[in-house]
RNA sequence: GCCCCGGUAGCUUAGCCCGGUAUAGCGGCGGCCUUGUAAGCCGCAGGCCGCGGGUUCGAAUCCCGCCCGGGGCUCCA
């Protein structure tokens, strides 16, 4: 049985003419119904009275929902294609109907058998259409994809978990100087995304030049200008050197995927119509929502013996894909293309699941925090299910102690997901949002989905435990939390600014006069050799005026260059971070930003030296 | 989809209630100043007031429709 419901503010219709053998009688005038629920109907074969009361509990649950009493039931054979014989569509559609009405609607009908000219209008609410599939087996909604289902049915429990490995009920946590896990507590548990205010990394990234919209493109597509560009290259290239030394073999997958395909078709129900659809002649294709895919078939096709495990796959997506909603995606929080570091590790057993797991998730706090976030800037929240708790206390406890703060748990009773435990870092935002940042899973499932085997011991093919990893989350993301630090730190009195690796402009000099601008054009090429990024303000402005403008560039270093500077070699070096002047050395300059860079990747500033030759992006 | 708010120069914006084709700052351009640590001075250019229609002698302003953006709700086929 097939019901096509729309709420309407009106329906009308008048019957044409007889179409079958089986026909109803009625009279041949246009009848109209104000303010009424319509109801579609298709009798299909092997539909009985389960599938009718079933039909009737959807309904009535609809109709208490849009708070409604008065239907139309419309039969409509046009919604399946192996209709019930036409005697047995119309007994099923009287019983249909007399048990609307037992049960309290207002139940007004058209006749069964008649080609019907039919004129409607449909409210413009959300539950104005819906659709339902009910058969004899399910005796269920069908159309909904069984993820979503149990997703429904999931209660979850939530505690708090401490470093000590006490378990305490959220309710009775004492969240006294753990401001932003309660912030991450509410958050979580509320179960809601949408954003109410402006976030102030907007006007940041767009003022900075980091990124901005993207008129041209869907929403959450961003643009790069060169020095939100260079920011975001060196956080990849970081990342990625960070997950080679653990063990990453790096590689790249295709960006889109046939829709069709049997392994990934199951993982798509995940995120029913999330994706980007691509068609390409009679093919479709969807644009991968994670580095999954191609690592997955890619694993398929590899041949990995027991003593090579763990296999570490690692990608840098640019982008993954996923179309969330319109009023989710603000700024750089969240996006419909995104850059996503995802590692994943083929493990023999959940043992050496959970040593691997153990080395990730400290390379994930590593990753953090060479980028510039501390632990005291997110929380962390840790699911599985009370059975894998129970038996695996002792894990779960290493994690939350060495993360050092307590951590939010949330239990299941049962496994839903194709992972047994997941963990993430959350970033709390000025708005007191939370966003994740690092994570990883524990999977038993994808590896039998995707026919993923490695050879044991004693010749026999076996699944591996796979885990999925993103060390810093989406580099989009991460340049959002930098700069609601910075925002942070700005709100209470300090000095705004990026790490100074990250800072395009290291070293802004600025000459006093244009006699001098050949000189901070030398000094700024020595200070490049030492892999430092300097550039010169030639502008003819006065030097008041160019300073203000490296401060609100949030340059970290800055050298007004004169008379004395040329003739003493000791510069007055204006210090953001300490917003005091310094007299330096050169050396001393290079020691000091060197110190500030070690460690971290290098890249040369992609924008003209002089100020006076650099276009504004905005 | 519905509700609320908005759309004026490259950017930020005044004017709108109460109709008379528009304000300022930044930025850009030109000139003066050759400058010592958060905005030097003078001048110039730049606007189909989101689009379409209506009312009116006359619309940025009032009315209707639409488009786009932000937010809320809801659905997450």
């Amino acid at each position: 049985m097939k019901l096509l419901i729309y709420h309407t503010d009106f329906v009308e219709y008048e019957p044409v003419e007889r179409e079958g053998r089986v026909v109803e009688e009625t009279e041949m005038t246009r009848k109209r119904f104000e303010d009424i629920v319509l109801i579609l109907t298709t009798i299909e074969e092997g539909d009985d009275d389960t599938v009718v009361d079933k039909a009737v509990g959807e309904l009535k649950e609809y109709l208490a929902r849009i708070g409604s009493k008065r239907v139309l039931i419309y039969p409509y054979a046009h919604l399946s294609n192996k209709l019930a014989a036409p005697e047995k569509a119309l007994e099923t559609l009287r019983l249909f109907r007399e048990k609307c009405k037992v049960e309290g609607m207002e139940v007004y009908t058209s006749p069964f058998g008649w080609t019907k000219a039919l004129l409607l209008s449909v409210k413009g609410h959300p539950l104005a259409e819906q659709f339902r599939s009910i058969t004899p087996e399910t005796a269920g909604a069908g159309y909904i994809p069984k993820a979503l289902v149990m997703e429904e049915r999931i209660k979850s429990y939530w505690y708090v978990l401490t470093p000590t490995g006490e378990l305490v009920p959220v309710e009775s946590f004492d969240f006294s100087g753990n401001d932003g896990l309660k912030a991450l507590a509410t958050y979580e548990m509320a179960k809601s995304r949408a954003v109410s205010q402006m976030p102030p990394h907007v006007d940041l990234m767009k003022r900075l030049e980091i990124a901005d919209y993207e008129p041209g493109s869907d929403l959450g597509n961003m643009r790069w200008p060169a020095k939100g560009k260079l920011i975001k290259s060196l956080i990849e290239q970081y990342v990625t050197e960070k997950v080679i030394e653990y063990g990453g073999m790096e590689i790249e997958t295709p960006i889109m995927y046939d829709l069709k395909h049997p392994c990934l078709e199951s993982y798509l129900n995940r995120f029913p119509a999330r994706q980007y659809i691509v068609k390409s002649d009679e093919r479709e294709f969807f644009l991968r929502f994670a580095a999954c895919f191609g690592q997955f078939l890619m694993a398929h096709d590899m041949q990995i013996s027991y003593k090579q495990l763990p296999v570490r796959l690692y990608e840098l997506t640019r982008y993954s894909f996923r179309r969330e909603k319109s009023g989710e995606l603000v700024g750089l929080k969240r996006l419909r293309a995104f850059t996503m570091p995802d590692v994943h590790a083929l493990c023999a057993d959940v043992q050496q699941a959970k040593e691997e797991a153990l080395r990730r998730f400290d390379l994930s706090i590593e990753v953090l925090e060479g980028i510039g976030l501390a632990k005291d800037d997110y929380e962390m929240a840790i699911r599985f299910t009370r059975d894998f708790y129970e038996s695996n206390k002792e894990f779960v406890t290493d994690l939350v102690k060495r993360f050092g703060k307590p951590a939010l748990v949330e239990m299941w009773d049962e496994r839903f997901f194709y992972f047994i435990l997941k963990w993430e870092f959350n970033f709390i935002d000025n708005l007191r949002k939370a966003s994740a940042l690092s994570t990883d899973q524990i999977d038993v499932e994808n590896a039998e989905r995707y026919g993923i085997t490695y050879v044991d011991q004693s010749g026999n093919k076996r699944y591996p435990i796979i885990l999925h990893c993103s060390p810093s989350g989406a580099i989009e993301r991460v340049v959002y939390a930098l700069l609601e630090k910075a925002y942070k730190v700005y709100k209470e009195g300090g000095k705004p600014m990026l790490p100074v690796w990250l800072s395009p402009t290291q070293v802004r000099l600025i000459p006093i006069s244009d006699r001098f601008t050949e000189d901070c054009i030398l000094l700024s090429e020595r200070l490049e050799r030492e892999r430092i990024r300097a550039d010169v303000d030639d502008r003819l402005e006065t030097v008041e005026k160019k300073v203000r403008d490296a401060e609100t560039e949030w340059v970290p270093y800055t050298i007004v260059f004169g008379k004395k500077e040329k003739e003493s070699n000791l510069f007055s070096v204006r210090e953001r971070a300490s917003n005091s002047i310094r007299q330096m050395t050169f050396e001393e300059l290079v020691e000091e930003v060197s110190s500030k860079n070690a460690g971290k990747p290098y890249r040369m500033l992609s924008l003209p030296k002089l100020l006076s030759q650099r276009p504004s992006f905005r």
